[in-house]
Parts: structure tokens; C-alpha cells; sequence
DNA sequence: GTGGTCTAGACCACT
DNA sequence: GTGGTCTAGACCACA
């Protein structure tokens, strides 16, 4: 799996860290069970502190994606499991709504905004 | 035009302020030629610090949804008409990649996303 | 409001804050709309890193018992309008569960620990 | 007995096999004078460190839930007769101190929390 | 002036 | 060897 890190970007490293796990997982990339690298290696591979990685783990933990445990390392969780699954879908439609709304303010129309999920949709689910 | 602070929410006052702008926009409430508020009475109505609703309605003349003259106060602008038409496209693709990857790691697919974004546009574009 | 921390405990410094202010809170010395000590005036006044309270107020903020915004400090929530209301009577029966089998365990009997609680309901609430 | 790990608990797996035992004798399903399974035999059992299963069996000895003598392995003590009666009553009040105030900062009565207290009770003890 | 983020380095608890 | 906690100090975003 790689994480490509830019710092000079003004979305938080931890929360580039978590994006590109969750990718990771979405990808199949990660599959439940896999362990991911710990924390120490994790930063020293990226040149980020410690402490950013831990609280991008610690984040994707309290969401459900992987169980942490102080001896063992990260893993990631199955599927459904999370604690976050009704809320997260609440989230995401949440984000849903402000985009279209943006869209919509932009000149767009409802075809237009379909067009734009159903390029996303093919470029991670294939054609 | 009604915009409601929440302050729990993580998101900055200023950019609940943007949104709440580009809601109205979109929602008709605010048509091109309209004027906004001034700085200073929103900022009294709404209970937030000047620099705060001036950084808001900066962001906005930036992304083209508004123009600002010295004196003329704030005018909604033409929809169309602004600098945010080519790039506003390319964020919102990326804001969607990412929506989808989110979802995907949490379980669902493609079918599944597409109701969600269906569901969002059912409310505001009407059934 | 006064809090004391014992940095020989096992239980951790940042744990011992979230306990004293809830106690605050329960005890009416902090209402709904009460600013907390910023976290870096608390940290100097404990003597202990700004990171320490930072993450005991994070942890409150998450439970719903106060509000944090950037520019403006940390505030008393109104009560029952935390996110973690429900979970919260939850987490409360599994903690009473396990001291009643503990206590079982021990030698005890129901009316027993009944006493215990009588007790302690006592201290808090008056008689 | 039955004891289940859950991997995703912050409670340290040693903190939960003690639990487990302390609920088996709480329950009968542990007699005064029951043989407990070998360390490593329960470690193997749960897929555990056999350092884990050493330090949860010699917090049960510390408490005098258990006595173990080389060689014979771990035995169910006689009730009451360990030496944590006294301290562990006062532990157990101090808990409920704890949660009592949880209860009242999040908008709770002592009513309420004695509802708590005898739901768990009838869950234990029987109606 | 406030909290948010990041870095650096230490010690401890757990497996 | 792993994550958890704590300290120390810096810079930035927000109000």
C-alpha cells in the first residue's frame, strides 16, 4: 500500500493518513484481517512524526475501520462491523447534500451532477 | 434568507457562513442582483466577529457566487459567470472520489451510492 | 472549580481531568454556557503539558459535555444535548454490571450491594 | 465456562479474562475448589499470550479469588475468605461514586440511576 | 488569545 | 516490539 503525503497541502497529514487507509480498504488493497505497519514504521517510511500517525490510526479505530491493541499492532476490522456504519452513511449523504448544493449554485442541474458520480463510479467500481 | 451557526459543528463559522450562502443561491432565495447583508449587520444578527463574516463573503467573491465593490456592499453574482466554473468541477470530483471510497470501505457498492446520491437530489431538485 | 491530580495514579492524568469536570458539571459548580479554563491556563495552573488537558477536553467534547471552537475556548453544553445520551446509559448498565458480579463474586448479595448504592446516591444528592 | 475476548474492547485482555473469571464464579459456573484450566491450556484455548493468561490468574491469586500452587495448578478459593473483602468493597464504592456523577452530569436523578441499579440486579441475581 | 497540528523524545503497559 | 501516555516547544487557523 502507498500513502503519498503532501505537506504542503491544507488537509492535515493524520487526515491524508486516514483517507489513504480507507482508499487502501476500498481498493482490497486491505483486507480484513491484514495488519497494517505500525506506527513507528509507518512514520519513519513517510517522514511524519509518531504521534501523526497514531492519531490517524486512533481515528480510523474510533470509526471502525481497524481494532488497535497496545501489544499487538493495528488490523484491519471486517466489514459492518464498525461502530460508524449507520452514522457514516448519514455523514456521506450530509456531504452529498452540500455538493449538490454547490453544484447547483454553480450553474449545474441534476443530469449534469449524475454525470459527475457516474465518472467517479466507474473510475473505482471499472466499467 | 435564513443561516443557522451551529456551534458544535467542527466546521468553521466561517465556511457554515459560505455554505449557508451558496445554499441560498441554489435554492433561489438568492438571485443574481440580489444584495447581501452588510458585514457588519450580519455579523451582529448572526452573533459572530466581523473578520469572521468578512473572511466568508471573501471566499465567495474568490469563487465567483459574489461581487463586492467599496461602498455597494455585497451583490450575488451571474451564475456562470464566475472563476469557479472549470475548477469548481474538478473539486467536487474529487470531493465525490473520495465520498465513494468511504463508502465503499464501509460496505457498500456501487448501487447503493447512486441511491444515496438520488435521494439527495430528489431533495433539491423535487421529484 | 478545583481539580486534583495525582500523577502516581494508574489512572491517567488526562482521565482524572475528564472526571473532574464532569463531577463539575454534576456538581452545579459548572452550568450550561460556563467557559472552562483555556488549556493552556489549566495546564500551567495543574502543572501539567497543554497536551494533556487538550486531550481531556477532547474527550468531553466528543462525549457531548462541552463545546470547543478555535478562536473561542471551550464551553458547558446545554445538558442532553450530547451525542453520546443514549450510549452513555448504556456504558453506565455494563460498568454496574460487572461491580455486581464482582461484588457477587466477593460474598455479596443483592441487598447488599443495594447499601453500597444507597450510600453513595446519599453523598451526591443529599439525603 | 465460556470466556470471550473482544478484540475490540480497550480493555486490556488480561483485565477481561479476569472479568470472565470473576463472573463464572459469580455465576456458580466456578465452585469453591474447582480446578481452573491450565495457563497454557487456556491460552491456547483463546489464542493468547500464555504471559497474558499468567498475569490475569495472578491478579485473581493477589485478590483471593484463586490460589495456585506450582505444580497443582489454579484452584477456586473459598468466598470471603480472600483478602480482598474490605478494600474491594471500597473500591466498589468508589466506582459507583464515579458513575453516579456521570450519570447526574449527563441529566440524570438519583431515581433513574436505582432504575439502573435494579434492571442489572434482576439481570443477576433474578427477579 | 484560543484551540489545532506537527515535531521530538521519553517512559510505561501490554502482548 | 507494539501502542499509550506525558512532556516540551513550535507554528498556524480561527474568532
Amino acid at each position: 500500500m502507498i500513502i503519498d503525503i503532501d505537506a504542503r497541502s491544507d488537509v492535515p497529514i493524520y487526515e491524508q493518513l486516514r483517507r489513504g487507509v480507507i482508499a487502501g480498504i476500498a481498493n482490497d488493497e486491505l483486507a480484513p484481517g491484514d495488519r497494517l505497519p505500525s506506527v513507528r514504521a509507518l512514520a519513519v517510511d513517510l517522514g511524519v512524526n509518531l504521534h501523526t500517525v497514531n492519531k490517524a490510526y486512533a481515528l480510523l479505530r474510533d470509526d471502525g475501520y481497524i481494532t488497535m491493541r497496545r501489544g499487538s499492532g493495528a488490523v484491519v476490522a471486517e466489514r459492518g462491523a464498525g461502530a460508524a456504519d449507520a452514522p457514516g452513511d448519514a455523514r456521506i449523504e450530509g456531504e452529498l447534500h452540500r455538493l449538490i448544493l454547490e453544484h447547483k449554485a454553480g450553474g449545474g442541474d441534476a443530469a449534469a451532477f449524475l454525470d459527475l458520480v457516474r465518472t467517479q463510479l466507474a473510475r473505482i467500481y471499472g466499467e
